[in-house]
DNA sequence: CAATTGTAAACTGTTAACAATTTTCTGTTT
DNA sequence: AAACAGAAAATTGTTAACAGTTTACAATTG
């Protein structure tokens, strides 16, 4: 085997550093509720419950910061972020946004094994509906084919945003206890469709079907927000 | 004067820490052309010429990485960032999508004294105009129109996102050496026209509008790239 | 002489100690 | 008791040294 095919079957090993980890473990921890809004994250004891150096757990929280899953204080204080109503409403409008515009380079890029990859996430989906499946396991294969879409986009700013706010998303979908089997029907049935408009390169089918997708989305979401709290500082 | 009333009045200092002061010294130098595009940027190098120590000077770097002024490699050097003809696209594509959502919530939330900000902006540019500028002058003001309208918007996720696009599209604007003295009316007038419809808090009109500016913006931004650099893989 | 291997220098990743700031607690005053 | 001031404790900001990795270069081999 010549170095040239080699290269193409040996990717160079993703180096993680210790603040990768880090990250990944309080990531894990606030999204599963382990880590409670409002909890404060004290770097000294975070280093050593996880035996590292203050370093690089000051460099996941400032990553946690982006993401908006902690908030640091203008006193540096760290703290699981709490998402109010208002936060609801800016993270789907800026992911509706965000959305309109994978589908319109998802529309002109995706390659045919973008697709493939595409509907085999809708696949896997309707398959675990049919055996029945959690909130937590719908919730991720929902995001799965939202970041398959971002990647079939080939547009690397665009994915580094749906990156930073993946997390969030992520935490307004489970935190509501939201879904329904009817919705989850809905959602593979929605992904089913955008597939087939971007098969077909059909962009303004794909984003007035990505406009309803996420519109009835946020409504769901909304709703129960309202329905659990009327106080509008209330938090999630 | 009542407690509750100063507290309107005094805000509390900004907390600046190194990290931030780093952050701004590299910003600067990268924008204004003293660090070039490609050119490696040595943590220990750096943390000596600022006489600071290398913790701010990561802090500093993986900042402007977010950013886009920077490129941190997987094996962790760190250089100049070069725009491609792709980046560019990238950089317009989300701007606009950015800007849209921008002028929606804009519409809906910007206060009086938001509108005024808005038009004393446009004024200064005109005047400015009259009297002669230069392409950094234009730029800037360009830039904060847009930096007003996005405060008006009173969408903070929105505001953060368009915080770490900014450098890119200044860069951009400045390393074409782009803006006629046609071009600079064409922004001005497009700011009034913006800030008129913003006033009559007329969406539809506000949308095309914005729309209109990017694809001026846009149009011009590419061919002079095009013009200058037939090589794809050539940067700004 | 081109390609390859071994080695030294350069550089980043991480740690632990120190400095500065913020918060908490306690005693005092009104 | 409520408000305040000052001291102590807790916490973050910063630094400098150490460890590990990557790069550059020289020596070696075919």
């Amino acid at each position: 085997m010549d170095t040239l095919a080699l290269a193409q079957v040996l990717s160079p090993p993703i180096k993680r550093s210790l603040g990768d980890d880090v990250a990944e473990s309080l990531r894990d921890a606030i999204l599963s509720g382990q880590l409670k809004p409002g909890e404060q994250l004290r770097e000294a004891a975070l280093s050593e419950m996880l035996g590292v150096s203050r370093g690089p757990v000051r460099e996941a929280l400032s990553r946690l910061d982006r993401e908006g899953l902690v908030v640091i204080s203008r006193t540096g204080r760290t703290t699981v972020a709490r998402l109010s109503l208002e936060d609801l409403d800016e993270v789907y409008s800026l992911r509706r946004t965000l959305e309109r515009l994978a589908i319109e380079y998802a529309c002109m890029r995706a390659t045919p094994e973008d697709i493939a990859e595409l509907q085999a996430v809708v696949n896997s989906m309707a398959d675990a509906l049919k055996r029945g499946i959690s909130e937590k396991e719908g919730a991720e294969l929902d995001l799965r084919f939202h970041d398959v879409l971002y990647q079939s986009s080939r547009h690397q700013r665009l994915l580094d945003f749906w990156t930073t706010l993946r997390s969030q998303v992520y935490i307004i979908m489970l935190s509501r206890n939201v879904a329904s089997a009817d919705f989850k029907d809905a959602v593979v049935y929605g992904h089913q469709g955008i597939v087939d408009a971007i098969k077909a390169r059909d962009k303004d089918q794909a984003l007035d079907l990505i406009e309803q997708h996420m519109a009835v989305a946020y409504d769901l979401v909304s709703k129960s927000y309202v329905q659990a709290y009327t106080d509008p500082d209330r938090t999630i």
